[in-house]
DNA sequence: GAGTACGAAATCGTATACGAAAACTATTGC
DNA sequence: GCAATAGTTTTCGTATACGATTTCGTACTC
């Protein structure tokens, strides 16, 4: 029902296939968090929900296992996945890799109407904090992170930052808090990416900053929670 | 990840099911190369071969095709992905990310008997070279990187490099060929690999190391192709 | 009162069937 | 000879149905 995301809805839903729709649909409810963590996918609600059979809805729940967001288990059903802080940990990392890459390989062809754009994000975000206004910090960081990434190259990479924002996305519903302090930190590391890719910098300092900053954010996250199993990086 | 725990093993085998069956039958054709890059899948075509019916094959692909590994177009069907060069630049490029990664994160967790395997392994490399023997030369390599990552404590990163050996598997086989000259230089990217292990070396180093491994690879392939299109790191 | 066994309900897993879309082929007109 | 079109065949997409498996509740025994 809750479209987030506009694009191409209209041709979307004329050639949608049941299983795409279902797909979607299941898709965008973990992901905006009307299934959180440990909620019982049962197949045949679903499907009564949408108007469909079974078999479309069970193909699209194989293919969210496929993808991590869902856990499936042989004549069990499904569950959204990924409860613990563990589970955070492992994808913050993950996407902090893949991510830094991302940003590296667009750097190079981002040009100046992007670094506009994005310093016109940062600079809303920055007003966000003042007015305290979580839900869109977090939607204008997403906006942030996509201008960076959207030059690059490799298409495969591009995935698996999507994908990590969505694991990321299911998983921050539940467990992850706002912390306004590392969000200023956060605004300002924008800004110091955005001259490192301005100034043409060497692909691996742009990694690294892109890298560290996603890193940053976990280990405040951790510092937060105070888990004990900090071990990584 | 794989449950290796002997409770259950045995009862798992045995209660497979036809979809399970269906996703490791037709993955493995791919990744040996009976299906090669651009193979057109027929659902009931597959389903008969496997003595199933097509529900459980239609789901078994659609579960591929969100690892990347078969191209799905609706209303038409399955294809098995990647036959261009420009697949094999980014996975390889993809690959070389994610691996480094592992490495890095594997590396402080690799003690002595694993060096000792893995400079084992390196030695039948070596030899397989004198013999010219291609497809060991290929198994042990897997190997190798196998024992650097199977110490990597993040599963996701697990996840990902063995989906990118499975892709490249299935690219290699029509595309990949075999060179010699780069086959040496490997083998003694592994020895000087395993040296900064054994020395602790610095995690980002480590990680640099793998990556440019996998890169030079990459790169050997492209020269040998002549492919005009080289424009990543 | 606690634990076990049995039965009912819920849910999954897959075969079959049929409608829909695309691909292929043959035919006709120019 | 070529192109466009109509008809046929192939293949996909999904609803329905039913057997298999798990889960949950209840009654029975010790």
């Amino acid at each position: 029902m809750t479209d987030t995301a506009a694009a191409g809805t209209r041709t979307a839903t004329q050639t949608a296939s049941k299983s795409e729709q279902a797909y979607a649909a299941v898709k965008a409810r973990i992901v905006d968090g009307s299934y959180s963590p440990g909620y019982r996918l049962v197949l045949a609600k679903i499907a009564e929900d949408l108007g469909v059979s079974v078999v479309p809805v069970r193909e699209a729940i194989r293919r969210l296992e496929a993808e991590g967001l869902v856990k499936f288990e042989r004549n069990v059903g499904a569950t959204v996945s990924g409860i613990d802080p563990t589970e955070y940990l492992y994808t913050m990392q993950t996407l902090s890799i893949v991510e830094g890459a991302a940003t590296a390989l667009s750097a190079p062809l981002i040009g100046g109407p992007d670094i506009a754009r994005a310093r016109a994000v940062n600079a809303e975000m920055r007003a966000c904090l003042q007015h305290f206004d979580p839900v869109r910090f977090t939607r204008l960081n997403q906006d942030f992170h996509s201008i960076l990434f959207e030059h690059c190259p490799n298409p495969h990479i591009l995935d698996l930052v999507h994908r990590g924002w969505n694991r990321l996305a299911s998983l921050r519903s539940s467990t992850f808090r706002f912390v306004p302090r590392r969000a200023h930190e956060s605004v300002d590391e924008h800004e110091a990416l955005l001259r490192l890719i301005e100034a043409a910098a060497d692909a691996d300092e742009i990694e690294k900053a892109a890298r560290l900053h996603r890193s940053a954010t976990l280990d405040a996250y951790l510092a937060q929670n105070n888990a004990g199993s900090h071990n990584a990086h």
